[in-house]
DNA sequence: CCAAAAGTGTTGACTGTACACCCATGT
DNA sequence: ACATGGGTGTACAGTCAACACTTTTGG
């Protein structure tokens, strides 16, 4: 016996932005749920894999693509969309906010980001969803490099410890977090300084590789 | 637009039995890959969740329920299956092999466990899913006390050592285990001792909850 | 009394954490 | 000169890893 489902993929865009960790979502202009904002997503295409699916929505409402993305978890059940049983599989992405470009002809739906500390009422279970992305991304923190994927290319120490900060919520040490974020070698610096500042300017520094990769250790 | 696509859940099975870790393969009946070795699984029916498909197949293959399970990851993509883009979402479940009654009617597909070691030639990309399935399970046993659903109810130190070797496929310190293990406070000593060995009789313990917790730390 | 696994502590190395001051610049 | 964030080192505590002998039983 083989039956035929229903598959969206769904995506939680998550950047720095305002010193704030944020959300992409969208305001649905189709029932069910229209007009309540919803992460930006869409059913699979004939012969479309998942990770295609969402490559594509991420394309088509962020305008970006060679990004961090993963996938999150397969959510399925009645109760979930009043249109049946429908499945989704659900990913993340991270972004740094300098490369997204909110493509005009989506202006109807009018995609913003939003603080996860304050985020509007939401369509499905979307809620659910957003609070399992930003648990899972604060793991990922702890053992892998995935923080480059929220930094532009060019960054000062500060700048990558306050992306620690805002993502996982905590303040962190100085010192301590300069030691140990040495020690992963995963950064290099720049010959260049930023000046222009009116402080002593900050030594600018990149990653070794901006690729997925995971550490023994780390916080 | 809305298309439709199959769904398969297929399980990864693991359990110890003679001191080594074992995954529950089946033999295909039908094509594709037909009297090849594959994992449970089966496509969902209409209006089922593929978690509810999992525990389906579970009961079915290997007759059990109330069993950890977790869901793996869900793999798509031309290549995989022959019958077109069919998607899958993998779990994997934690027996211990007391539970496990294969029913006679499935006598055909000749249900068996393999080692992780020798495992025969699979179908589709099981290979690959066994392979990911054991990475979560070694991960997993370092940060929650999964370890339990691998072990009968009432079990020596000895056993919950060997548990963790045979899983991480490392040798441990008794010592150290032990002091480690007792600090978190997951198990507790029965009043029981296991005689009739012909040494020393060991102290019987159980876990205080058999249920699925996150540790903050451990290994 | 012998074989076999059960059970038990200490030490040194390392890792993580707490903490405060001087530096270089722009205005 | 001063306000501002940039940059640096040390000491203590807690955790982890290495390591060997005595105990209890059954045969």
């Amino acid at each position: 016996m083989r039956f035929y489902q229903s598959i969206t993929a769904d995506i939680t865009i998550f950047t720095i932005k305002d010193g704030q960790l944020k959300v992409l979502l969208i305001k649905r202009t189709n029932e069910p749920f229209k007009n309540k904002w919803a992460l930006p997503g869409g059913f699979l295409y004939q012969n479309e894999t998942p990770e295609k699916a969402a490559l594509r929505v991420l394309k088509a409402k962020a305008g970006i693509k060679n990004v961090y993305i993963e996938q999150l978890y397969t959510f399925g059940g009645f109760g979930r969309d009043p249109r049946g049983n429908i499945i989704t599989v659900a990913y993340f992405a991270l972004v740094p906010r300098e490369k997204i470009k909110i493509s005009r002809s989506d202006k109807i739906q009018t995609p913003t980001f939003y603080s996860l500390k304050k985020l509007p009422s939401l369509a499905f279970d979307h809620g659910r969803i957003i609070k399992y992305a930003l648990k899972r991304l604060q793991a990922k923190l702890e053992y892998t490099n995935a923080i480059y994927a929220l930094l532009p290319e060019y960054f000062t120490f500060n700048q990558l410890q306050k992306a620690y900060e805002i993502t996982l919520g905590t303040k962190l040490d100085k010192r301590n977090f300069r030691k140990k974020f040495l020690m992963l070698k995963l950064i290099k610096p720049t010959k260049k300084m930023l000046r222009g500042t009116r402080q002593r300017p900050a030594q600018i520094y990149q990653f070794v590789s901006r690729k997925p990769a995971e550490l023994k250790k780390f916080f």
